[in-house]
DNA sequence: CGAGCACTTGAAAGATTTCAAGTCCAGTGG
DNA sequence: CCACTGGACTTGAAATCTTTCAAGTGCTCG
């Protein structure tokens, strides 16, 4: 019962309507009023390591990094957030991690306590956001699995491969993966060094199981790049 | 308005009022009355790689691990519950990685149906898991950085100082920690191998900064700890 | 008392990093 | 329009940390 919760009510309830009369939609169409758009260039931070916690977002498009440091510069990249994905919903008070463009980023932007104060109100969207944060929890676990016990090669087949399902048009066979992000970025990502990161695309080339090209790979033997992600001898 | 929210109903609205009338209690005071209590002894599974979610589970006493296997046998110890600690109240339809006792273990299991129609009554209750869920996250995000970007030393420096601080009495100098895991669990957990743990422990035995006995460490000097966990060389 | 397992320790091997050059572009200024 | 500069990316060789391989110790349980 809160004012913010008050001054969405009437949006919210418009938005309600629609979602109980049509199909199973998206839990976060709740918020649809409620947010700003915001437009980021390249390296700008969403939030920096530390932030108080007032606002989350959606992005819209372009690509954002999470990122965590240690006092001597040693680098971690959480993730890599593409169109469609939400940031910050799960947050407690402050942000433990800074999120920066990777590109020219298109966000929206919503105030946290609206967004609690809706979750109050609607189970529906209390349940989406709290799936939303059993899938991340899931990722993170596989992710500490590949940064615990994968070797480099797998961890390389296994980044391409995510990439590629998170494509929008998501073949397999052949597709065109875009990687907005440097080198260094995919290796702090990876918990590599740069150096390692391009000596296993160069060696990828070679086989001609991928094909490089600026900003983007275009996967030529996704069958290659999947027993490699299994496999720890090369 | 499941027929599983109307069982749980009664008991419920009891322990609601006591949340109301005293001080901000345990949100998990809710299930109290829809749990069962539950023996295992030492390695004997809770649930399986895969299993469908049916319970979630609080710890009583013990210790339990989290584990996710690959094909070839390689291990990943997601983390250690300790007393109080709680598990798969966030998983999704299937648990995606084991959970096994590492000594014998006394729990409390309720129905993930009852939790989630009481969440969706209990806004408060919805909010203190959600809130667990991102302390999960956000242990996860440190343990990423860990396995990223942080030597074996540092691995182990931090593994003791975070086992240290959930001791019960959590005084810090010359406390007892208590290690009810083996090595080889210790080192599936920090992404090292047995050998690795058993030098890194000697090392600082031999320096004097714990002191070894079966099944605990005595930290004989922490603020060496606390500078190890930072610091990449030695 | 013996077997088996957890733990420890040493020495050799290996995967990845570090150090060191280069190459390739994109953006800038002449 | 073109050379120049800086940053991202590659590639090679040496160094290093951790692992792998090999024993050996000690303790617990039959």
């Amino acid at each position: 019962m809160s004012g913010a919760a008050q001054t969405t009510s009437q949006q919210t309830q418009a938005t309600w309507q629609v979602i109980q009369g049509g199909k199973a939609a998206d839990p976060l169409d709740l918020l649809a009023g409620s947010g700003v758009t915001i437009s980021l260039s390249r390296d700008r931070e969403l939030h920096a390591q530390g932030d108080r916690a007032e606002f989350c977002y959606r992005i819209v498009s372009g690509c954002v990094r999470t990122v965590k440091l240690l006092e001597d510069g040693r680098r971690q990249v959480g993730g890599f957030l593409l169109a469609g994905d939400c940031l910050g919903f799960d947050a407690l008070d402050t942000h433990d991690f800074a999120a920066q463009a990777v590109s020219d980023v298109v966000l929206r932007r919503y105030r946290r306590r609206e967004v609690e104060a809706l979750m109050d109100r609607h189970a529906s969207l209390a349940r989406g956001l709290r799936e939303m944060a059993a899938r991340e929890l899931r990722a993170a676990y596989d992710r500490i699995l590949l940064l615990g016990r994968k070797t480099a090669s797998e961890r390389i087949a296994t980044f391409l491969l995510e990439m590629a399902a998170r494509q929008p048009g998501g073949r397999l066979g052949g597709c065109k993966v875009a990687l907005p992000m440097s080198r260094s970025d995919i290796a702090d990502h990876l918990g590599l060094t740069v150096e390692t990161v391009c000596r296993m695309m160069t060696h990828l080339r070679r086989e001609a199981t991928i094909a490089i090209e600026p900003g983007q790979v275009e996967l030529r033997n996704p069958a290659a790049l999947q027993h490699m992600a299994a496999d720890p001898r090369h």
